[in-house]
DNA sequence: GCGATTCCTTACACCAACTGTAAGTGTTAT
DNA sequence: ATAACACTTACAGTTGGTGTAAGGAATCGC
């Protein structure tokens, strides 16, 4: 069953909505700490987050933004402010639905479903930014154009997709794409990416992938 | 530009909905008639419809189940109703969002947009009830699996997914697959078709395709 | 029931795309 | 200027996809 994960300060509204989701079968966890809460979220990798705005430290609307350009699930926000500017703004971070507090379980259980369902149609997908990657098919979507790679191109742009906006080094990217004992020679490595930035220039994404010298290669995404 | 579709039976509100949008710079167009609005709003090839549900004729519930079932572009309900049963009822029928009136334009055009951006993600898929192909890649996913098939068999599926529910003949397979001019062996047809319904079957989609004896083909998709 | 038609399946060989190897060229830092 | 690092191109082996061919199974009409 699908994974939520609730985003909410307010213990006693956690523990209801965390009861509500869990009633109808789902696998649901909730952060107990706001410190670093971007990186409880990733790691917990769900198909669906539910959002507070009001949160302390980052607000919800920074979180969203922050997620948004990094992951691939939808967020949902249920929030006490009501205003239609919020609204607007949450919608236009990407945010994927907007609920006011008080909502009834009933439909904040339907529009989570919504959700979950139009995702599910579209599983697999790595995304920051606007670029977006499906692991099985390695079919790169950016604007309106969009490309199919081989399988090692594709490889070395997930593993680059899920590791940004950090450096990737040389070693790690051949660990993955040739298993790990032995030694392998780098330039093939080097032949791949050569061949990768080819591909991703025919839909124009010219010099997404940065080179560090000595470190490694990153991606560059410009932020929607 | 996207291409917006309003299906709304008062003309006021309808020219009102049109204005929104073409303010904006869609491309929008709205149907005359109710005599048969399926038909008028699959031949637009919309991005989006915006639906009411109140119309003369079949419901705007039976239309957007039945468009759910065969198109593959967002439907937004824009309805007077506003009771939480129709909500619902709306979101289980496979609506991606339900708004009522009076809606405030801005909310309309995000909420529009946030549809457009979503399902822009995953163009070029066809689906037919809980049956999707992905075009570019002819990956299939039905269900929690998914398959990649082959270009030859991804396009005979594309094909009966196009003309779904109909049976498809051979010879229209042919030409679509081979080209139309010269005589083309049935029998390499035949092959791809074992090939295919043994792909399909690796996710457990066994026997959706039905043979019609002196006919063609046609799918078999049980409805959501 | 029996032949004829239609449809299905398997085996095989050709071809194109993908991949890694090798060698040479370009760029950057000190 | 030189060494280290990075990039590019050409080539050949392998693999997966495709059509051909031939024979087997199901269905229809009599």
């Amino acid at each position: 069953m699908s994974k939520i994960i609730i985003i909410e300060d307010d213990i006693y509204l956690r523990e209801e909505l965390v009861n509500t989701f869990v009633k109808k079968g789902y696998s649901v966890s909730s952060i107990p700490s706001f410190d670093a809460p971007e990186k409880e979220i990733l790691n917990s990798a769900p198909d669906l987050a539910v959002l507070d705005i009001n949160l302390p430290g980052k607000s919800g609307f920074e979180l969203c933004k922050w997620l948004k350009a990094r992951a691939s699930f939808p967020i949902l926000i249920l929030t006490a402010r009501d205003t239609l500017s919020d609204e607007l703004y949450a919608l236009g971070l990407g945010a994927d639905d907007f609920l006011t507090k008080p909502c009834h379980p009933d439909r904040l259980i339907a529009r989570a479903e919504r959700l979950l369902q139009t995702y599910g149609k579209v599983r697999n997908l790595v995304q920051a930014g606007d670029l977006i990657l499906d692991i099985d098919t390695y079919k790169v979507i950016w604007k309106n154009a969009h490309v199919v790679l081989s399988d090692t191109e594709g490889k070395i742009l997930q593993v680059l997709l899920e590791r940004y906006p950090a450096i990737v080094s040389k070693q790690d990217l051949s660990l993955v794409l040739w298993g790990g004992d032995e030694y392998v020679d780098e330039n093939i490595l080097q032949v791949n990416m050569t061949r990768l930035r080819k591909s991703l220039d025919v839909i124009g994404l010219r010099d997404i992938i940065q080179t560090v010298r000595g470190q490694g290669y990153r991606l560059e995404v410009r932020e929607p």
